[in-house]
DNA sequence: GACGACTAGCTCGGAAAGCGATATATCTAT
DNA sequence: ATAGATATATCGCTTTCCGAGCTAGTCGTC
């Protein structure tokens, strides 16, 4: 059961595209802005106050770390970041719960589901 | 095209929520709170001032309108909402960009996807 | 090597939103 | 008659959003 992280949701728009966009791979803090822009094909951005507002939270919530620099890295500046165990399940729960809310959107909008084979 | 209604999304939670909830039927306000916590059986609830603030705005945006008190209804002091045409419009432009969501994070998070028969 | 565009990190403060406490009143059931 | 749920609404504190602005490094090109 994933009932242990529903009173941290629902997650806000920032936190839960951050966490999507590190589902991924690690990235550093510029380059979550470009993924989350990309994911949503720019309907979505967040700035630089979203990012990093967000980001301390996150990271205080141990759902995600911090990596810093890397090694060899083309650009020194980077700093990297990356998701948790803790905030893949937190990601999940939000999942979870966006299924059902698309679901039950879809019931009353008359749209059909998609059906499971 | 779903176009025209991206530039309002994403919704808030509670926005979200509020139209989720007359996308069913129309509601008085307190039928709202109550319907908004049974959809997600509880984990999610607005309060009153959540309600009247996001109520307001929905209804200035065109998305809502106020349909006052019904006559003969049980308890006079209801006062009633109804999902506008547009307030549909942007439910389901909504409802298809977290679709999109869902789909992104269920392939970054490894659960498969449900497919279409 | 100078220039511009882009990349990269971060802070600041005003604006917007969230949200519970509170007030008021009515209805319903015991 | 009393209690508890129903019902609307406001107030103000807190949190969050979010872009403007700042500094600086990188990369390509002229």
């Amino acid at each position: 059961m994933g009932e242990r992280f529903d009173s941290y949701l629902p997650l806000s728009s920032a936190a839960l595209h951050i966490l999507l966009a590190l589902a991924g791979e690690d990235l550093h803090g510029y380059g979550i802005m470009q993924e989350i822009a990309r994911q949503s094909e720019g309907i979505y951005k967040v700035g630089p106050g979203t990012l990093y507002d967000n980001l301390q939270k996150l990271i205080q919530g141990g759902w995600v770390q911090e990596l810093g620099p890397r090694r060899g890295d083309s650009d020194p500046r980077r700093r990297y970041y990356r998701l948790t165990d803790g905030g893949r399940d937190v990601l999940r729960a939000e999942t979870a719960r966006l299924t059902q809310v698309v679901r039950e959107a879809r019931l009353r909008l008359g749209v059909p589901n998609p059906r499971r084979v």
